[in-house]
DNA sequence: GTGAAATAGTTTCCAAAAGCAACTATTTCT
DNA sequence: AGAAATAGTTGCTTTTGGAAACTATTTCAC
């Protein structure tokens, strides 16, 4: 499950060689200035440490204690958190939930005491193991939790309210896409979807191959300006519903990519298959390949086919994988080094 | 100082309609399918207070409590955050310190008693006002902060090694931009620059298009692509160092973005001036657009042109503002819904 | 099966964390 | 000059939360 490259034309592209002529200041042929990418090693940069910290002081004062809605109730954030999580994973055990909370079993233990005599919590000895008691809320431990939940709401509403309306979706996103990534490995299984496009994805799929492929390959700026040519050609919508993107949302945060687009009335050709980094290790790629197949399928193509390059091992493995056989190779130079393109097809 | 408009051809462009032939299925000339916006009110959505919930519960836990490097040290997270805000503010008083830490005056007393008598505060009655007691860390107290801060950095050094490296970069931009959205207005002046784009900055180009046009006028699809296909000319670099383009950052977040092209040997042309909405009222707008002016000065072009749309009414004075005049003006449906598109100029 | 070890939860005891209100020292405002 | 305000300190208090000893149940080894 890798990003893979399945790009424009294979065939060297000729660039004109603009030399001086009449004009005050010579004219070099340059690539728009691209400053080059942070270097990344095996180990995150200083500066990376340094900008989550700014934020960590920045954003954990403000959100993290604003979000219980234990101000101005008569709970502490302790009980709160209690709280939410008995009401969260209804008829979990004590212990559980000190390891979740990282409280002391002793601490926990009278928190759930004060909680039953107040009636917010009942626990029964039901399970097979007499020694757990599941944890259950009452009607009125739900309707407390609820009013919590309401201010907690109202805290993060109000925090948000103070960002400009069309620019909320983008702080949004933004830490859903934290989210996505920082999840531990192995814990849950994170809810993936595919779905159609929507406003600004286009361009997001633009700006992550741009920045994937630099980092990880070395590719330069023309390579996301064939993205970008890609993805303007498909927004044109010229062979209507004979063409489609599907974008892979990993818990919401965007996570992937996949086109097909009409490379003649009976050739459908896959593009831009992207997978976030993060998001690797998940089948995403299968599964955008996948759906491509079924949609040149439905859409009645003879055949589908896709432009890679060679040195991208694991989507190679996965079109292999798909199916897909190897027809025709190239060398080129277009993205600042020499490469190899290939030709996959998948006879449908 | 708002995003603006300038885009490709104001002239109206045909669109084929291609009717079903000899196909299969029919064809319908459909533009990709883009899910419509997510609506968005004064309030912000449920679903957005939802997922910063979400986050919240998620990261705070983990990261807020990890940053600060008391773990295994021998001294409290609060005194952790006191020693590092003297630290950051040398000189601040103890009450400025309670307040943006939410101390109480007596314990936050306390603890500075302590690191006096530890020797790692020391506070002078220097200021004017002898009331005050200025507040500094000695060497001992910066080396003691130093140790303590190294770990920390470990802590999110390893949070972040978690994340495939290509994928650590999202992850910090995404954490930057939320911190400058948030930032509280008129609390400390943002750090604004303007730079060279950077990979993956014309793709984000043009998913801002795309995402802010739809949420604030209704553009469809077509509007992004067409921003994709601006971009996508650009990065061929015909015409080398007479084009170029400029990012702008906010607290090290892209917050704005500019373009100047070649329209002709004589005339240039500006593009893409867009400005995030969190990040208006800073007069981005204004000096991505001097930026230009100044660029095509030195040039020598003779002119700088730009299109927008006449409904774009905060560019337009931003332009007015400038010295462009308005030479040219046309209706037209290309993105969804009627519009006007203008020419303005300003000779060099 | 039976005793030993392990696990879930409880209780007691205690130390650290942190607020409150009364206090001193200094400044500012009539 | 005296009153009111502000910065900081100190003594007293409550709350928070951990450590370890304790009970109840289950599992494991023989």
């Amino acid at each position: 499950m890798t990003p893979t490259l399945p790009l424009s034309a294979p065939a060297t592209r000729t660039v004109a060689l603009v030399r001086p002529i009449a004009h005050p200041r010579p004219i070099r042929l340059r690539l728009p200035k691209l400053a080059p990418p942070p270097s990344r090693g095996a180990q995150p940069t200083d500066r990376q440490v340094d900008q989550i910290r700014a934020f960590n002081r920045f954003y954990t004062a403000r959100a993290g204690l604003l979000d219980a809605g234990h101000l101005g109730s008569a709970f502490s954030l302790a009980q709160v958190r209690v709280l939410f999580e008995v009401a969260y994973g209804s008829g979990t055990t004590a212990s559980d939930l000190g390891d979740r909370l990282h409280l002391s079993r002793g601490y926990l233990s009278r928190l759930l005491r004060d909680f039953t005599k107040k009636g917010l919590v009942s626990h029964a000895r039901t399970i097979p193991d007499g020694r757990f008691k599941a944890l259950h809320l009452t009607t009125l431990g739900r309707e407390t939790l609820e009013t919590l939940e309401r201010a907690a709401k109202e805290g993060m509403r109000d925090m948000l309210a103070a960002v400009a309306p069309t620019g909320r979706a983008a702080v949004v996103d933004a830490l859903t896409t934290v989210r996505a990534a920082l999840r531990p490995r192995l814990m849950q299984r994170p809810l993936i979807r595919l779905r159609s496009p929507r406003p600004g994805d286009l361009g997001w799929v633009v700006e992550r191959h741009g920045a994937i492929y630099a980092a990880e390959y070395g590719y330069d700026a023309r390579f996301e300006g064939l993205v970008a040519q890609i993805v303007a050609d498909f927004a044109k919508g010229q062979y209507g519903s004979r063409e489609r993107c599907w974008v892979a949302e990993v818990d919401g945060a965007r996570a992937g990519s996949v086109f097909v687009t009409r490379a003649s009335a009976r050739t459908a050709q896959l593009r831009l298959l992207l997978v976030e980094p993060w998001a690797r290790g998940l089948k995403l790629g299968h599964r955008l390949v996948s759906v491509c197949t079924e949609f040149a399928r439905a859409q009645h193509y003879r055949e589908i086919i896709l432009w890679t390059q060679a040195e991208l091992e694991k989507a190679r493995h996965l079109y292999e994988g798909a199916g897909y056989r190897l027809t025709a190779s190239k060398r080129h130079a277009m993205f600042g080094k020499p490469a190899v393109a290939e030709t996959w097809t998948l006879t449908l």
